[in-house]
DNA sequence: TATTTTTTTTAGACAAATCGAAATACTATC
DNA sequence: GATAGTATTTCGATTTGTCTAAAAAAAATA
């Protein structure tokens, strides 16, 4: 069984390796938990001696098959919960990534079976992203960054790649939200800013880093 | 900020000094607690030092008024968080107490406020027991052990003593609930067991320890 | 290739929560 | 009131997760 710390080290492992892609280095990992590089060297040396991760000295880290399993298993548990707050509470979607973050680690199967029965069976949360079932498996669908698509094409947003509460209070304050039909304008070539058009209603101009963090389908 | 561990303590003293009334000794927390009486020493000076228990040495130990709020705060959550296990998941009543106790930790004034809001602000919890408010307040009902009810008088089950699973899924097999109406046939002088009819149809002998867990009005 | 810089690891220390063993205080009994 | 017995506290020691400072390895640069 793992600690609440132990699985936080593991998710952002799972996450920084782009899903398990790639080896994750020390200092990224430092900086993505808010900690010193030596305590991360020290908690990955205890994750290996679970065998939840693979490591060679000096060589970075990854998520084993295991691993990976638990950290796409608190990857569910975190989005059903953001599906909960939003659908039944009345969460905004800037609102839930961090009561999620403590509701990700209650331990009981039968409460996530129940809840995902609740919610009847959701296969994505708030910001777009798939929810895994009880065995890891997620469809993802196919989606490209805004930032991306040419001029004149017209894509539906699925999904954000941030979930920081600033970006989704912007979102929210120029009307764009999952499901948003979004025609791309023009591109001004010196910054990468696209003009768009929402909901074939309201223009607006946005930044290449906004554009980079929508996903449209 | 209290820790998940210093919560659990105060609980524990809150619950055992009859809601504040009297000193809890050391050697009660630590059974209830399933802990050694050196730990519950250690962790009541730690408490005292925080100023939510007041505390003598050898005098026994005792909620002060702020801890008291905070012990009938976390109350109101383990029991908001049953009222959704039982009403929302459709868990039984006596599956929730072990995750309602993981529950009771998360920390979001929004989502005890949203819950309570999404459950229609109930008052009692599936084991009968009240809901304090944001300000640990709550309406005590009149109520007395089935144990104490004379023969020939009725009551109706407002709330059980043990929330234990063992007692729960009796009370289950045998067809009393909370809002069962009991009439008290007669009792056993010998070992204070009761011939009890539930709901005007079956009839039953019951313990007198079961009788002592169960509360009537 | 040698040297500097950066990254990573190790070592020692700390706070939280726990425990067993030993010391201390209270209580009951004679 | 002394003493035996129980309850309570104190004293290290341990585990988990963290940190700073220092050492070691890898990468970059000259």
């Amino acid at each position: 069984m793992l600690s609440f710390v132990e699985e936080n080290y593991l998710k952002a492992i799972y996450h920084l390796s782009g899903s398990g892609e790639h080896e994750v280095t020390t200092n990224a990992l430092a900086e993505e938990m808010k900690t010193t590089p030596a305590s991360v060297s020290d908690m990955i040396r205890k994750l290996s001696k679970k065998a939840v991760v693979h490591y060679r000295k000096y060589q970075g880290v990854n998520v084993s098959e295991e691993g990976k399993l638990i950290a796409l298993h608190v990857i569910r548990k975190h989005r059903l919960w953001e599906v909960f707050l939003v659908e039944k509470l009345g969460f905004n979607w800037d609102e839930v990534h961090e009561v999620a973050e403590q509701l990700e680690h209650i331990k009981s199967p039968l409460l996530i079976q129940r809840l995902d029965e609740f919610l009847g069976f959701p296969k994505y949360d708030p910001h777009g992203d798939p929810i895994p079932d009880e065995h890891g498996q997620f469809t993802e669908t196919k989606k490209e960054p805004l930032c991306d698509a040419p001029i004149g094409t017209t894509g539906v947003v699925v999904a954000v790649q941030d979930s920081g509460t600033a970006f989704l209070k912007y979102l929210d304050k120029v009307g764009i939200s999952i499901g948003s039909k979004i025609k791309v304008e023009d591109v001004v070539e010196f910054d990468g800013s696209m003009d768009i058009t929402i909901d074939q209603k309201k223009s607006i101009t946005v930044s290449k880093t906004v554009a980079e963090n929508i996903w449209v389908a």
